[in-house]
DNA sequence: TCTAAATCTGAAGTTAACTTTAGATAATGG
DNA sequence: CCATTATCTAAAGTTAACTTCAGATTTAGA
Protein backbone atom coordinates (compact mmCIF):
# COMPACT_ATOMS: atom_id res chain seq x y z
CA UNK A 1 0.00 0.00 0.00
CA UNK A 2 0.71 3.68 -0.98
CA UNK A 3 2.49 5.43 1.73
CA UNK A 4 0.46 8.64 0.44
CA UNK A 5 -2.76 8.87 -1.68
CA UNK A 6 -0.86 9.58 -5.57
CA UNK A 7 -0.83 6.57 -7.68
CA UNK A 8 1.71 5.50 -10.94
CA UNK A 9 0.77 5.79 -14.39
CA UNK A 10 0.67 1.94 -14.22
CA UNK A 11 -1.82 1.79 -11.47
CA UNK A 12 -3.70 4.56 -13.39
CA UNK A 13 -3.66 2.95 -16.79
CA UNK A 14 -5.23 -0.24 -15.09
CA UNK A 15 -7.99 1.40 -13.35
CA UNK A 16 -9.08 3.43 -16.59
CA UNK A 17 -8.71 0.70 -19.25
CA UNK A 18 -5.98 2.87 -21.15
CA UNK A 19 -3.16 2.20 -22.38
CA UNK A 20 0.20 3.65 -20.66
CA UNK A 21 1.13 5.24 -23.68
CA UNK A 22 -2.14 7.01 -24.22
CA UNK A 23 -2.36 8.28 -20.83
CA UNK A 24 1.48 9.53 -21.13
CA UNK A 25 -0.07 11.53 -24.73
CA UNK A 26 -3.00 12.63 -22.39
CA UNK A 27 -0.25 14.58 -20.77
CA UNK A 28 1.08 15.97 -23.68
CA UNK A 29 -1.90 17.51 -24.46
CA UNK A 30 -2.69 18.37 -20.90
CA UNK A 31 -5.41 16.54 -20.39
CA UNK A 32 -3.61 15.30 -17.06
CA UNK A 33 -1.37 16.98 -15.15
CA UNK A 34 0.92 14.39 -12.57
CA UNK A 35 3.75 15.34 -10.14
CA UNK A 36 7.37 13.68 -10.68
CA UNK A 37 8.72 11.51 -7.91
CA UNK A 38 12.77 12.29 -7.14
CA UNK A 39 13.49 9.54 -9.86
CA UNK A 40 11.82 11.26 -12.42
CA UNK A 41 8.24 8.98 -12.50
CA UNK A 42 4.75 10.16 -12.47
CA UNK A 43 2.54 10.21 -10.61
CA UNK A 44 -1.30 11.21 -10.42
CA UNK A 45 -3.74 11.80 -8.06
CA UNK A 46 -6.51 9.61 -7.40
CA UNK A 47 -9.41 12.16 -8.76
CA UNK A 48 -7.50 11.34 -11.97
CA UNK A 49 -8.91 8.14 -12.56
CA UNK A 50 -12.08 10.11 -12.73
CA UNK A 51 -10.46 13.04 -14.59
CA UNK A 52 -9.76 10.19 -17.43
CA UNK A 53 -12.77 8.40 -17.34
CA UNK A 54 -14.70 11.50 -18.04
CA UNK A 55 -12.20 11.74 -21.32
CA UNK A 56 -13.04 8.20 -22.28
CA UNK A 57 -16.84 9.10 -21.64
CA UNK A 58 -16.42 12.32 -24.05
CA UNK A 59 -14.86 10.83 -26.54
CA UNK A 60 -17.95 8.14 -26.96
CA UNK A 61 -19.95 10.94 -27.27
CA UNK A 62 -17.86 11.87 -30.20
CA UNK A 63 -16.20 14.98 -28.92
CA UNK A 64 -12.22 15.39 -30.47
CA UNK A 65 -9.71 15.72 -27.46
CA UNK A 66 -9.81 19.88 -28.23
CA UNK A 67 -12.96 19.83 -27.12
CA UNK A 68 -12.77 17.61 -24.04
CA UNK A 69 -9.63 19.79 -23.07
CA UNK A 70 -11.88 22.94 -22.92
CA UNK A 71 -14.27 21.04 -20.95
CA UNK A 72 -12.07 19.72 -18.25
CA UNK A 73 -10.40 22.91 -18.65
CA UNK A 74 -13.53 24.17 -15.90
CA UNK A 75 -12.53 21.95 -13.20
CA UNK A 76 -9.40 22.74 -10.95
CA UNK A 77 -6.06 21.70 -12.00
CA UNK A 78 -3.90 19.63 -9.57
CA UNK A 79 -6.35 19.77 -7.13
CA UNK A 80 -8.84 17.06 -6.53
CA UNK A 81 -11.95 18.43 -7.74
CA UNK A 82 -15.24 18.43 -6.01
CA UNK A 83 -18.68 17.49 -6.17
CA UNK A 84 -19.73 20.52 -7.73
CA UNK A 85 -16.50 20.99 -9.68
CA UNK A 86 -17.85 17.49 -11.49
CA UNK A 87 -21.42 18.02 -11.88
CA UNK A 88 -20.69 21.27 -13.85
CA UNK A 89 -19.13 19.26 -16.16
CA UNK A 90 -21.49 16.28 -16.11
CA UNK A 91 -24.01 19.48 -17.15
CA UNK A 92 -22.01 20.57 -19.90
CA UNK A 93 -21.62 17.24 -21.62
CA UNK A 94 -25.88 16.14 -20.64
CA UNK A 95 -26.02 19.25 -23.08
CA UNK A 96 -23.58 17.99 -25.66
CA UNK A 97 -26.44 14.87 -25.53
CA UNK A 98 -29.02 16.80 -26.26
CA UNK A 99 -27.86 18.70 -28.88
CA UNK A 100 -26.49 15.83 -30.57
CA UNK A 101 -29.81 13.54 -30.65
CA UNK A 102 -31.39 16.36 -31.33
CA UNK A 103 -29.55 16.42 -34.60
CA UNK A 104 -29.54 12.81 -35.37
CA UNK A 105 -33.73 13.17 -34.70
CA UNK A 106 -34.01 16.17 -37.42
CA UNK A 107 -31.72 13.68 -40.25
CA UNK A 108 -33.45 10.99 -39.91
CA UNK A 109 -36.57 13.45 -40.52
CA UNK A 110 -35.38 14.76 -43.51
CA UNK A 111 -33.68 11.29 -44.54
CA UNK A 112 -37.44 10.38 -44.75
CA UNK A 113 -38.54 13.15 -46.41
CA UNK A 114 -35.80 12.68 -49.04
CA UNK A 115 -34.99 9.60 -49.88
CA UNK A 116 -38.11 7.74 -48.14
CA UNK A 117 -40.73 9.70 -50.81
CA UNK A 118 -41.31 9.20 -54.60
CA UNK A 119 -39.65 13.12 -55.39
CA UNK A 120 -36.15 12.00 -54.66
CA UNK A 121 -35.03 15.18 -54.87
CA UNK A 122 -32.12 15.20 -52.66
CA UNK A 123 -30.06 18.06 -54.16
CA UNK A 124 -32.88 20.65 -52.67
CA UNK A 125 -32.47 18.56 -49.47
CA UNK A 126 -32.16 20.23 -46.18
CA UNK A 127 -30.05 17.52 -45.52
CA UNK A 128 -27.49 18.69 -47.77
CA UNK A 129 -28.47 22.28 -48.61
CA UNK A 130 -28.50 23.80 -45.02
CA UNK A 131 -24.72 25.41 -44.30
CA UNK A 132 -24.55 23.00 -41.00
CA UNK A 133 -20.74 22.24 -41.02
CA UNK A 134 -20.17 19.74 -43.60
CA UNK A 135 -17.24 19.13 -41.40
CA UNK A 136 -13.94 21.50 -41.78
CA UNK A 137 -12.12 21.38 -44.95
CA UNK A 138 -8.50 20.64 -45.21
CA UNK A 139 -7.00 17.13 -44.68
CA UNK A 140 -6.93 14.95 -42.13
CA UNK A 141 -10.06 12.41 -40.65
CA UNK A 142 -13.98 13.90 -41.30
CA UNK A 143 -15.72 12.61 -38.42
CA UNK A 144 -17.98 15.47 -37.51
CA UNK A 145 -21.72 14.89 -36.17
CA UNK A 146 -22.63 18.45 -35.86
CA UNK B 1 -25.69 20.57 -72.57
CA UNK B 2 -23.80 17.26 -72.85
CA UNK B 3 -24.94 15.48 -75.88
CA UNK B 4 -25.54 12.32 -73.39
CA UNK B 5 -26.31 11.95 -69.75
CA UNK B 6 -23.03 11.71 -68.46
CA UNK B 7 -21.25 14.29 -66.13
CA UNK B 8 -17.54 15.43 -65.54
CA UNK B 9 -15.93 15.36 -62.55
CA UNK B 10 -16.15 19.17 -61.90
CA UNK B 11 -19.42 19.13 -62.00
CA UNK B 12 -20.39 16.08 -59.77
CA UNK B 13 -18.00 18.09 -58.09
CA UNK B 14 -19.90 20.94 -58.03
CA UNK B 15 -23.19 19.48 -57.64
CA UNK B 16 -22.27 17.58 -54.31
CA UNK B 17 -19.92 20.01 -52.89
CA UNK B 18 -17.28 17.47 -52.74
CA UNK B 19 -13.37 18.34 -53.76
CA UNK B 20 -12.75 17.16 -57.22
CA UNK B 21 -9.96 15.05 -54.96
CA UNK B 22 -12.34 13.33 -52.58
CA UNK B 23 -14.05 12.59 -55.53
CA UNK B 24 -11.25 10.67 -56.82
CA UNK B 25 -9.99 9.16 -53.76
CA UNK B 26 -13.70 8.05 -53.37
CA UNK B 27 -12.92 6.45 -56.44
CA UNK B 28 -10.17 4.70 -55.36
CA UNK B 29 -12.14 3.26 -52.33
CA UNK B 30 -14.61 1.57 -54.81
CA UNK B 31 -17.45 4.24 -53.82
CA UNK B 32 -17.76 5.44 -57.20
CA UNK B 33 -17.04 3.61 -60.45
CA UNK B 34 -17.01 6.07 -63.25
CA UNK B 35 -16.32 5.09 -67.16
CA UNK B 36 -13.59 7.15 -68.81
CA UNK B 37 -13.74 9.00 -71.87
CA UNK B 38 -11.35 8.33 -75.21
CA UNK B 39 -9.10 10.81 -73.64
CA UNK B 40 -8.99 8.85 -70.10
CA UNK B 41 -11.34 11.59 -68.62
CA UNK B 42 -13.98 10.36 -66.09
CA UNK B 43 -17.36 9.88 -66.75
CA UNK B 44 -20.13 9.50 -63.76
CA UNK B 45 -23.53 8.59 -64.25
CA UNK B 46 -26.23 11.26 -62.88
CA UNK B 47 -26.83 8.93 -59.98
CA UNK B 48 -24.06 9.34 -58.78
CA UNK B 49 -24.63 12.62 -57.67
CA UNK B 50 -27.43 10.83 -55.65
CA UNK B 51 -24.81 8.63 -54.46
CA UNK B 52 -22.18 10.78 -53.22
CA UNK B 53 -24.86 12.95 -51.39
CA UNK B 54 -25.89 9.95 -49.28
CA UNK B 55 -21.97 9.12 -48.94
CA UNK B 56 -22.32 12.85 -46.85
CA UNK B 57 -25.25 12.00 -44.94
CA UNK B 58 -23.91 8.31 -43.80
CA UNK B 59 -20.55 10.21 -43.12
CA UNK B 60 -22.54 13.08 -40.76
CA UNK B 61 -24.30 10.22 -39.21
CA UNK B 62 -20.73 9.12 -37.51
CA UNK B 63 -20.38 6.26 -40.40
CA UNK B 64 -16.66 5.42 -41.66
CA UNK B 65 -16.01 5.10 -45.38
CA UNK B 66 -15.76 1.52 -44.64
CA UNK B 67 -19.06 0.93 -43.33
CA UNK B 68 -20.35 3.10 -45.80
CA UNK B 69 -18.56 1.07 -49.02
CA UNK B 70 -20.75 -1.80 -47.39
CA UNK B 71 -24.54 0.22 -47.23
CA UNK B 72 -23.77 1.14 -51.05
CA UNK B 73 -22.81 -2.34 -52.31
CA UNK B 74 -26.19 -2.89 -51.88
CA UNK B 75 -26.92 -0.70 -54.28
CA UNK B 76 -26.23 -1.79 -58.35
CA UNK B 77 -23.08 -1.36 -59.88
CA UNK B 78 -22.71 1.41 -62.78
CA UNK B 79 -26.74 1.78 -63.45
CA UNK B 80 -29.09 3.92 -62.15
CA UNK B 81 -30.69 2.52 -58.87
CA UNK B 82 -34.25 2.34 -58.56
CA UNK B 83 -36.83 4.24 -55.90
CA UNK B 84 -36.91 1.18 -54.46
CA UNK B 85 -33.21 0.37 -54.15
CA UNK B 86 -32.58 3.85 -52.34
CA UNK B 87 -35.24 3.14 -49.94
CA UNK B 88 -33.66 0.13 -48.43
CA UNK B 89 -30.45 2.13 -47.88
CA UNK B 90 -32.36 5.25 -46.47
CA UNK B 91 -33.74 2.13 -44.01
CA UNK B 92 -30.40 0.67 -43.29
CA UNK B 93 -29.39 4.56 -42.19
CA UNK B 94 -32.33 4.62 -40.18
CA UNK B 95 -31.41 1.89 -38.13
CA UNK B 96 -27.71 3.61 -37.96
CA UNK B 97 -29.45 6.66 -36.17
CA UNK B 98 -32.45 4.77 -34.19
CA UNK B 99 -28.94 2.66 -32.80
CA UNK B 100 -27.10 6.18 -31.88
CA UNK B 101 -30.05 7.91 -30.52
CA UNK B 102 -30.68 5.16 -28.16
CA UNK B 103 -27.12 4.70 -27.12
CA UNK B 104 -27.36 8.55 -26.70
CA UNK B 105 -30.10 8.51 -24.23
CA UNK B 106 -28.73 5.56 -22.32
CA UNK B 107 -25.12 6.88 -22.06
CA UNK B 108 -26.98 10.42 -20.49
CA UNK B 109 -29.23 8.24 -18.40
CA UNK B 110 -25.83 6.95 -16.92
CA UNK B 111 -23.63 10.18 -16.79
CA UNK B 112 -27.15 11.44 -14.28
CA UNK B 113 -26.60 8.96 -12.26
CA UNK B 114 -22.81 8.22 -11.90
CA UNK B 115 -21.65 11.79 -12.30
CA UNK B 116 -24.82 13.62 -10.79
CA UNK B 117 -25.56 11.85 -7.80
CA UNK B 118 -23.51 12.30 -4.87
CA UNK B 119 -21.66 8.61 -4.86
CA UNK B 120 -18.99 9.62 -7.89
CA UNK B 121 -18.62 5.57 -8.13
CA UNK B 122 -17.67 6.16 -12.11
CA UNK B 123 -15.44 3.28 -11.56
CA UNK B 124 -18.51 0.91 -10.62
CA UNK B 125 -20.90 2.97 -13.82
CA UNK B 126 -22.08 1.14 -16.23
CA UNK B 127 -20.69 3.96 -18.87
CA UNK B 128 -17.06 2.61 -18.79
CA UNK B 129 -17.17 -1.16 -17.30
CA UNK B 130 -19.57 -2.56 -19.83
CA UNK B 131 -17.98 -4.17 -22.87
CA UNK B 132 -19.73 -1.69 -25.08
CA UNK B 133 -16.77 -1.21 -27.81
CA UNK B 134 -14.06 0.86 -26.05
CA UNK B 135 -13.06 1.60 -29.77
CA UNK B 136 -10.39 -1.11 -31.68
CA UNK B 137 -7.22 -1.25 -30.04
CA UNK B 138 -4.59 -0.15 -32.30
CA UNK B 139 -3.13 3.51 -33.85
CA UNK B 140 -5.00 5.81 -35.53
CA UNK B 141 -8.13 8.09 -34.46
CA UNK B 142 -10.59 6.97 -32.02
CA UNK B 143 -13.86 8.46 -33.11
CA UNK B 144 -16.05 5.41 -32.36
CA UNK B 145 -19.66 5.82 -30.56
CA UNK B 146 -21.25 2.44 -30.84
C1' DT C 1 20.99 -5.70 -1.23
C1' DC C 2 19.73 -7.23 -5.46
C1' DT C 3 16.92 -8.29 -9.24
C1' DA C 4 12.62 -8.43 -11.84
C1' DA C 5 9.05 -5.42 -13.17
C1' DA C 6 7.81 -0.70 -14.09
C1' DT C 7 9.03 3.85 -16.02
C1' DC C 8 11.39 7.32 -18.62
C1' DT C 9 12.39 9.96 -23.17
C1' DG C 10 12.36 11.04 -28.00
C1' DA C 11 11.64 9.75 -32.43
C1' DA C 12 9.37 7.31 -35.77
C1' DG C 13 5.35 4.48 -37.33
C1' DT C 14 0.09 3.86 -38.03
C1' DT C 15 -4.86 4.66 -39.64
C1' DA C 16 -8.30 7.48 -41.75
C1' DA C 17 -9.68 10.53 -45.00
C1' DC C 18 -8.23 13.55 -47.74
C1' DT C 19 -5.26 17.57 -50.01
C1' DT C 20 -1.34 19.30 -52.51
C1' DT C 21 1.92 19.34 -56.07
C1' DA C 22 4.01 18.74 -60.58
C1' DG C 23 4.21 17.90 -65.10
C1' DA C 24 1.52 16.16 -68.82
C1' DT C 25 -2.67 15.55 -71.67
C1' DA C 26 -7.69 16.49 -72.97
C1' DA C 27 -11.77 19.22 -73.96
C1' DT C 28 -14.16 23.45 -75.06
C1' DG C 29 -15.59 28.01 -76.71
C1' DG C 30 -14.75 31.58 -79.97
C1' DC D 1 -7.26 26.21 -84.87
C1' DC D 2 -5.89 27.92 -80.45
C1' DA D 3 -5.81 29.50 -75.99
C1' DT D 4 -7.84 28.60 -71.67
C1' DT D 5 -9.80 25.65 -68.55
C1' DA D 6 -10.39 21.01 -66.90
C1' DT D 7 -8.41 16.43 -66.04
C1' DC D 8 -5.03 12.86 -65.41
C1' DT D 9 -1.49 10.17 -62.48
C1' DA D 10 1.55 9.12 -58.82
C1' DA D 11 3.66 10.36 -54.81
C1' DA D 12 4.11 12.85 -50.83
C1' DG D 13 2.04 15.77 -47.11
C1' DT D 14 -1.60 16.52 -43.29
C1' DT D 15 -4.42 15.87 -38.89
C1' DA D 16 -5.84 13.15 -35.06
C1' DA D 17 -4.95 10.10 -31.67
C1' DC D 18 -2.21 7.03 -30.43
C1' DT D 19 1.42 2.91 -30.47
C1' DT D 20 5.99 0.99 -30.92
C1' DC D 21 10.79 0.91 -30.17
C1' DA D 22 15.32 1.23 -27.96
C1' DG D 23 18.25 2.00 -24.46
C1' DA D 24 18.63 3.92 -19.90
C1' DT D 25 16.98 4.50 -15.14
C1' DT D 26 13.82 3.72 -11.07
C1' DT D 27 11.06 1.08 -7.81
C1' DA D 28 9.47 -2.48 -5.23
C1' DG D 29 9.61 -6.71 -3.07
C1' DA D 30 12.02 -11.09 -1.30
Amino acid sequence: MATDTLISIGELARRTGLAVSAIRYYEQRGLVTPVRTAGNQRRFLRSDIRRLSVVLIAQRLGLGLAEIEAELAKLPQGRPPTLVDWQQVSRSLRKEIDAKVGLLTRARGKLDECIGCGCLSLAKCQLLNRGDSVGAAGPGPRFVLG
